[in-house]
DNA sequence: ATATAGATAGACCGTTCTGTCTATTTGGAG
DNA sequence: CTCCAAATAGACAGAACGGTCTATCTATAT
């Protein structure tokens, strides 16, 4: 991998989730990034190539903050809590935009679209993460838990950045809570 | 108020939810509303003012459909599932692309916007229309759970938008029963 | 019947954007 | 040293877009 190609990536990939796909041009990208137009053109058919190799090194890097975060977890429950403290601390920074996934579904528009199945992907790795947690808690239904735990986590996110209040991620977190001290209880 | 700028309304208000705002240019819109391109410009200083009144009409349109399903329903409880159901019926539709004020938020980048702003005052009417089914049913902390509850509903929607099934809206339906139980019992 | 305000069609302008082409330079392997 | 692949700068094309301007038409109210 050419060093050219991963400036590019890393480049495009801070500044599509910052600012939005439709309002970063590749004039922009190879600015920042300090490379020639042509040597994007080498590497990526195009910018929707550009696009879909940003938002995976994007996931990677979600997938490996989460995974961080429950390394220090002791207990399942406090793992399934670690990916609210990540989001959390996503919507306390500066120019936080809401869930970078799916912005790129809403930004991209066709549902068949690669950059649609990426974020599919994505959240669906969240899902299976919640589900492996909950079942090692010793959840009744850790799938369908998961499932509700994972719209907590979006409807949070997405409620953070509308509104600009933490309070939606707050909430989420207590319900989420709540949902599992009702599955074990049950 | 001109049928042309009625027409301008009800036709930029369907093709910018359906498609997003940067996906629908001013020629589309004019061409589908059957209005000369000056008529536009002589009712809206710019595309954004346009923007605005069209998602002013759908909050609108949305915040009756909504009171429509709840006139239906008996009691507090069914009323707060009525969203549910107004949100299945939604994510059912042929071209359904999430929660337009989400995307709006999305794609109308300042969070300072107008376009925002609409779209946070809209979030809080759901907010405040569930705190008020919660409070007639006896929740012990309306306006906290109505909250969770709008978390739930934007999260179910946005999942449901990008995992294109209606799995998360069924699991957030589950999730609030469950909360809503919850509450009553504790 | 006429005046007036609004609607119409369409040419036009400037900007922005993606993507191509060219000519030149750099750097590492044989 | 030489060669070759990759990187560079920048001009250029082609298209789409938002917005302006003009000249014509239509309908309604007096």
């Amino acid at each position: 991998m050419s060093v050219a190609r991963q400036r590019l990536v890393e480049t495009a990939r801070d500044l599509f989730a910052r600012h939005g796909i439709p309002n970063v041009g590749i004039n922009q990208v190879i600015a920042a990034a300090k490379v020639a137009r042509m040597s994007l053109y080498n590497h990526f058919a195009s910018k929707d190539e550009l696009v879909l190799a940003a938002f995976e090194a994007e996931a990677a890097r979600r997938r490996q903050a989460i995974e961080a975060a429950q390394a220090d977890a002791p207990t399942p429950r406090a793992r399934v809590l670690a990916l609210f403290d990540v989001a959390e601390a996503l919507a306390s920074e500066a120019g936080f935009r809401g869930c970078a996934f799916l912005n790129l579904a809403v930004e991209t528009a066709a549902p068949e679209s690669r950059g649609h199945a990426l974020a599919r992907r994505h959240k669906e790795w969240i899902r299976d993460n919640l589900a492996v947690q909950l079942r090692q808690a010793g959840a009744a239904a850790p799938e369908a838990l998961a499932e509700q735990i994972l719209v907590l986590w979006d409807g949070g996110i997405v409620g953070a950045y509308v509104r600009r209040t933490p309070a939606p991620l707050r909430a989420a977190r207590t319900a989420a809570l709540t949902l599992m001290s009702q599955a074990a209880a049950g």
